[in-house]
Formats: C-alpha cells, sequence, structure tokens
DNA sequence: TGTACATCAGTGAACGCGCGTTCACTGATGTAC
DNA sequence: TGTACATCAGTGAACGCGCGTTCACTGATGTAC
C-alpha cells in the first residue's frame, strides 16, 4: 500500500487542512487525532507517518489556518486603493458570514484563548499572522508616521478579533450583529484621525 | 462523613471557585473534574452531590469568574470620578499583571474561544458580564447621548478583549508590552471623542 | 430533652470510552544492478 | 529496460492512561417522636 512521493505529500496536505478546519470549529483540545484523520479520508494509525505528535500538527495547522486569513485579507485590501480597499477587509472579518464559518475564518478568533496555552511554535505563527494583518491595514495608509498607523493598526486587529470572539459567544443574533457592526462603524468612522492625523497622547500609563 | 448544611454550602463554593480558576489557567476542556476537586482539597467522587454535570459547573464556575471581574471593574471604577475611573479601570485590564494572573483575571479573555463553543447558559454569563463591563464603562460618562456612548464602549471592550488575548499569546514580551499599552493609550486619547461628540459615520455596512 | 432512625457528604473503586501513541502487517513504490 | 529487493504509506488492533460518571459504603448530621 505504499503511495507515491507526490501522492504522500498530497495527503500531508490533506491532514494539515483538515485539522486546521477541525481545530477551528472544535477547538484544539476536543479535536482528537481519529476525528481529523477520518475528516482527511484516513484511519487514525497513519498518523506517525507524517507527523511527529498531536503538537506538531497543531502548530503547522494553526499557521495553515492563518495564512489563509492574511492571504484573503491582502487580496481584499489590495482589490481598492487606500482607505476603500481597508474598509472592505475589515467589514469582511466584521461580517456575520465570517462569524458563523469559523472552520475558514480567522484561527486567531477561533482559537484565543487556546493559543496562549500552545507551545512555542504555534504561538511564533499566531504572532507573525498578527503582525501581518497589522501591516495589511498600516501599510496601505500613506501615514506622516508608519510607526504611528502600525500602532493604531494594532489596536484595531485587537477589536476585530475581541469583537468576532464576542460575538460568537452570544445567544442574542441581534446583538452579536450590532457589537459587529458597532465595531466597523467605529473603525471606519476614525479611520481618517486614526492613521493620518492625532499623535497618542500619554495619561497615566498602565503596566 | 455526613456534612452540616453550613459547611456543604461552604464546599460547593469552594470547588466552584476552584474550577473558576482552573478553567482560566488550563482552558475548560483540558481541565479534569479529578484536577479540580482536587484543587478544592476534595477527591473526585464527591462531585455529583453537588453539581449535575460538569457542565452545570461549567456554566457557574463562569458565572463566577465573571462576576470578580465586573465587580473589581467597577469597584475601581468608582473609585475616581468620570473619565479619570475608567482610565483607571481600563489601565487595569490592560496590564501586565493582568496579563500574567490567568487565574484571577477576565474569562472572557482567558476562554473566548472555549466560551463561544459552550452552552446556552454559559453563554448567556458571558454575554451578561460583556454588557456589565460596558456599562461600567458607558455609564460614568455624562454624554449627550447614552445609546452613542454604550456603541463606543462596546467597542473599547471588545478591544481590551482581543489585545489582552494577543497579549498573552506573544512570547515576545517587548512586543507583548507595547501591544497592551498601545489599546490603552489609543483608548485614553479617544476617550473625550470617543463619547462626547462624533456621531457614528455610515460608509459600507458590513455583514 | 433524649432516643431511634433516615439522610446524605465525602471516599475510593469501578464503569465504559476515547485519547495520543505504538506496532505488526500489507503491498505498491522506489532503487540498485 | 528488466529484475530483485528494500522502503515505507496506510490499515487496524492494541497499549496505557485519564476522562466523566456511577456506586457501595461510612459515619456524622438532621429529623421525628
Amino acid at each position: 500500500m505504499r503511495k507515491s512521493k507526490q501522492e504522500t505529500a498530497l495527503t500531508r496536505k490533506r491532514i494539515v487542512q483538515a485539522a486546521a478546519s477541525e481545530f477551528r470549529q472544535h477547538g484544539i483540545v476536543a479535536t482528537g487525532l481519529a476525528d481529523l484523520m477520518s475528516a482527511a479520508g484516513l484511519t487514525h494509525g497513519g498518523f506517525y507517518r507524517h507527523f511527529a505528535s498531536k503538537d506538531q500538527l497543531v502548530a503547522e495547522a494553526s499557521a495553515a489556518a492563518l495564512a489563509t486569513t492574511t492571504e484573503q485579507m491582502a487580496a481584499i485590501a489590495s482589490r481598492q486603493p487606500g482607505q476603500k480597499g481597508i474598509e472592505a477587509a475589515v467589514g469582511r472579518y466584521l461580517s456575520t458570514a465570517h462569524r458563523d464559518n469559523r472552520r475558514d475564518g480567522c484561527a486567531l478568533a477561533a482559537l484565543g484563548s487556546e493559543l496562549a496555552r500552545a507551545d512555542r511554535e504555534t504561538r511564533n505563527a499566531a504572532t507573525a499572522a498578527f503582525l501581518k494583518l497589522v501591516d495589511i491595514l498600516a501599510g496601505q495608509i500613506d501615514a506622516a508616521k508608519p510607526e504611528e498607523a502600525k500602532k493604531r493598526a494594532m489596536v484595531a486587529v485587537s477589536t476585530m478579533i475581541g469583537a468576532l470572539t464576542m460575538s460568537r459567544i452570544m445567544n442574542d443574533k441581534r446583538l452579536s450583529k450590532s457589537l459587529l457592526r458597532n465595531a466597523f462603524l467605529d473603525f471606519a468612522s476614525s479611520l481618517n484621525a486614526f492613521f493620518n492625523q492625532l499623535p497618542l497622547a500619554s495619561p497615566d500609563l498602565p503596566c
């Protein structure tokens, strides 16, 4: 039953993609290897021909899921120049369609609190994806101060992740939708001030 | 070995508090009943004298954890009037001390993505706590439009949850700290505009 | 108030089950001559 | 190019383990008279 090198590589990708979906749908700890191997059309015994451990798959699947999200966001943003493109990307992120499709959505929102307990490699992948999203937003603004734009974008991406997470917790669909809408409107209405003017004030610092 | 009613009630509270801490520290799915019963100084067999299922404990422990957070935030905010009190509460939430103390911190950040998969009662408790935090922020501002203040506060609390979650994912402590600081400064610098002026603009709506 | 009995909080063993991981086996693929 | 053999992807059974839950048992508490 040995498979060709080409087929083996495809099988491996299939497992990673299945894991990326299953983890986002059901959570990392709650998803068993047997579940996701059968989601990839295989039996669980073959898992260790491709990966050394579940943790290794978690890292690869998280990275793969996050790459999809950053690529989609970059594609949407680049479809229109400057502010319009950014609004389109953020609007997509904060949509009810994204909220209702955990399987294919942003892993930072779908797995956030579990990623905080994951191993070093997984957390590095998550951090890199966060910074990629920040650069997508900040990079499309010709701000006078790019450092300032980046700071603003870090906060904006945090808002997106927090709002999407909370919108999925809420049982009340109307409340959930209004949270997404408020987050988007807040972002859109302050976008100009966000990136073009206003230096950060410095009141009592935390930490 | 029967215990008095008073002692039984105390034991029950002890289990709920131990669960509230253990869940926030290690996650809901990853925490076993035997773990948290021994954290409460008991053996696992006695669990079902107090609760019908793990899910019931999850709901009660989540509500208890969230109540502690909302009470602390309300207390800090009310110590100083208006904007100053709110800044103190948000500064505390976005502190490295909070980031490094998952056990006693906000469950919306510690368990966010797991809460989105929890049962109805747990999610209702989480939603109520979110709205409580929103009211704490919005309620201490004498805005011309309280509805507008509430919308702004919903976004602010989402930012807090997202930023705290991301700060815990990051391996780089400097980056983690700067994210918390940026989120706080952004909030503080826009607090006036946030609650007192600016109606929401309406560009392309998401959803 | 004192006695007799029912209740039940907590213990520790046991239930079936699914977990991550290992392994003997199969047979097609890859490689060496 | 053809043959002989080593490799190894995938299967399915099995490993020990910890999970949530159940249960017989103990003995102090609560209750009824």
